[in-house]
DNA sequence: TGTCATTGTTTAAAAGTTTAATAGTTCACA
DNA sequence: TGTGAACTATTAAACTTTTAAACAATGACA
């Protein structure tokens, strides 16, 4: 593999945090193994738009997901991902705090 | 500030993390503060598109800049950065790894 | 078995966003 | 003022997201 490939893929596994609602997925499967309909009571929207979010996250290795009888349990593929989630968080908090300070200067 | 913009936000930073050319300078920004003639002789690609993608970084608050006369240098704005980016690199690999796993079973 | 509700996926079109490349502008400084 | 480096604006192409409808799989139960 070149690297040039490698960062593709490493910006490709990063992409699948970069949209609101699979951060709101990724913060609610932090705690316990859902399924769609659970998921959908959380973020509301469309049931066909939630899966095609949780289809990607589970193609881009970011969920694992576990069929049982009706449902399917998705759930995150490793503890890294809220790790890696969590730090980017404090990233952006880290910088409102920095802009609130130029703003109180002011 | 709402917890929907709250994710909305934070999904945002997440997105400056999804772009193989941006994923390469947060991999040679860890080791030093660069400016940008330096990044394009590691990237390769067009000046003015990697000064765009610098920029956005720095909007996004991920890289930090300092201007020094005619030339501005930009680093980590934290090693949370690179953390995270660490973090979302294993989770790739764990997948690759997995895959491989998977083919030779076949 | 047949019917029904529930769950999840697929598809396709429209709407929206991001990117690369170009051309043009600003800046530092000799 | 002239030069080269960095940045900005613009645009078309490529990509992502949303929406809505159709489809498929499962389990409950008369």
């Amino acid at each position: 593999m070149t690297e040039r490939r490698f960062f593709e893929l490493h910006a490709d596994v990063c992409k699948a945090l970069g949209h609101p609602l699979r951060i709101e997925v990724i913060d609610a499967a932090k705690k316990k193994n859902f399924a769609l309909p659970t998921f959908l009571k959380i973020t509301g929207g469309l049931k066909s738009n939630l899966s095609q979010h949780l289809s990607l996250m589970t193609k881009k290795g970011i969920l694992k997901s576990r069929r049982d009888g009706q449902s399917t349990y998705f759930s995150l593929s490793s503890n890294k991902v809220a790790q890696a989630c969590r730090l980017m968080r404090e990233v952006l908090i880290d910088n409102l705090k920095k802009n609130q300070k130029l703003i109180e200067k002011l």
